[in-house]
RNA sequence: GGAGAGAUGGCAGAGUGGUCGAAUGCGGCGGUCUUGAAAACCGUUGUACCGAAAGGUACCGGGGGUUCGAAUCCCUCUCUCUCCGCCA
């Protein structure tokens, strides 16, 4: 979330940067100031109030020790008329904080400057491309593929749990194996630590990350326990430092986590679900940093450079792509996609979107940097990255590398297995 | 799942109704001493909000209550530990 002094600073500026989402922010953004406003002054008075009060408790201790039980009664009797009063002004106030919150966190982060203005992924500006798009003999999608090979059952996930929870089999399951193995290992010689985070989040995780308080629709809960199911590493990883204040010297902060993932994905139908294209649960390798606000932008660029490594070392063509303001996520700054190219089914695939979240996360989390020698705190940046999403580089794998002698696997990953092509 | 104990500042640990944002020890930071370091000694050491400032307010696991006054009493939730049971 913005803070109310980032608001403050400059609303008129903030709602022009705010338009590049396709969004007029104007009414939110003065109605949160009028609130604020009151929330000051309501904050003020009580603040007097409970000051008499404190006061007045104390000096009644006092009248009681010297026995001075008359003076004490009545300055009990004035304490109870300003506790009537706390009690309404706290009332208020806590109303007022609560419409603050609830506004506050309807205002999705400031988009960077270099954002495109646009309204869906159509308007997506592509910033490179690489590798060559295979000519194959033959088309065959992947779920075809990895039905003829048996790798993937989606029946068999049909019969355990339902549509989008595919069983792996056979070499399919060697190779996601495989795929987890590389992705951690270029990410550990690539400075990253590894994390094994838990795969359930509670409330304040959730909260800290931006999937709470709208989008709980998204993930599937443990109504229980009031958990939930990660739809993402980013969220147990980056929560590793909600509550927390860093020192400048602790920068940069890299940690990559493999995890599975979990989304309920609802509104999802058609042929974009197709296969592995879009599943309930899937596998990916996450890279998270925690970043100085000066060297954020520089972060985002190495981040995005290591995982243009990772498509360029399995030989698949990409495009990358600078998300344009309307199809930004509600919490990130800036945000690259990275596209994969099926050439069995002739489509883009997204395997990577990685971002900058800049302050957003961390406003939410409460994780800050003190500067050396200083007493004021200040939000830290977070940012982070599929590197990468399993299914559609799966996918991606099995339909590019296929022709009649089989699946030839790429270089990279036959030190991870026992064969180099599937036949 | 059953029974019990507990949750206090970076850590350890005191505090059971008033002057407690909180003793003390350790750690951290600054200084004295020293050629340098250690030791010793002295000082300092949480976060957030309101305020131009002075200053004020809140926070002792979370929420609620009693009271003029709560770290301390009551209710409730969560978590941790110990024992028993079950189990990878």
């Amino acid at each position: 979330m913005l803070t109310l002094n980032q608001i403050r600073k400059n609303p008129e500026e903030l709602i022009k940067k705010l338009s590049v989402r396709n969004k007029d922010f104007s009414a939110l953004i003065y109605e949160l100031i009028k609130i604020d406003d009151k929330r000051k002054e309501l904050k003020g008075k009580s603040d007097k109030l409970l000051a008499e009060s404190n006061k007045l408790a104390k000096s009644i201790g006092m009248l009681f020790k010297e026995g001075k039980k008359e003076e004490a009664e009545n300055a009990k009797k004035r304490a109870v008329e300003i506790k009537e009063e706390v009690k309404n002004v706290n009332t208020e106030l806590s109303e007022t904080e609560n419409k603050l919150k609830e506004i506050l966190y309807e205002i999705p982060n400031i988009p960077h400057d270099s954002v495109p203005e646009g309204k869906s992924d159509e308007d997506n500006e592509e910033i490179r491309k690489g590798g060559e798009i295979p000519v194959l003999q033959k088309k065959v999608p992947h779920w075809e593929l990895a039905a003829k090979f048996d790798l993937i059952d989606f029946e068999l996930g049909n019969k355990i749990t339902g549509a989008g929870f595919p069983v792996y089999k056979g070499k399919g399951a060697k190779l996601q194996r495989a795929l987890i193995n590389f992705f951690l290992e270029e990410a550990e010689n690539a400075g990253f630590t590894e994390i094994m985070p838990p795969l359930v989040i509670n409330e304040d995780s959730g909260f800290g990350t931006g999937q709470l308080p709208d989008k709980e629709g998204q993930m599937y809960q443990i109504t229980e326990d009031k958990l939930f199911l990660i739809p993402t590493a980013e969220v147990p990883v980056t929560n590793i430092f909600r509550n927390v204040i860093l020192k400048e010297s602790d920068f940069p902060i890299k940690l990559t986590a493999y995890s599975s993932c979990f989304r309920r994905e609802a509104g999802s139908y058609g042929k974009d679900v197709r296969g592995l294209n879009r599943l309930h649960q899937f596998d990916k390798v996450e890279i998270v940093q925690i970043q100085h606000p000066d060297k954020s932008y520089e972060t985002l660029d190495e981040m995005v450079a290591y995982v243009e490594s990772l498509v360029q070392k399995l030989e698949l063509p990409y495009r990358i792509v600078k998300l344009c303001g309307g199809d930004l996520g509600f919490t990130s700054a800036l945000t690259y996609d990275f596209e994969v190219y099926s050439a069995g089914q002739d489509k883009w695939l997204e395997v990577s979107s990685v971002s900058n979240f800049e302050s957003f996360q961390a406003n939410r989390l409460k994780l800050r940097f003190k500067k050396e020698g200083e007493k004021q705190t200040q939000p830290a940046h977070t940012l982070n990255g599929s590197a990468l999403a399993l299914p559609r580089i799966l996918a991606a794998l099995l339909e590019n590398n296929y022709s009649e002698e089989g699946i030839k696997i790429p270089k990279v990953l036959q030190k991870f297995l026992n064969f180099d092509i599937i036949k």
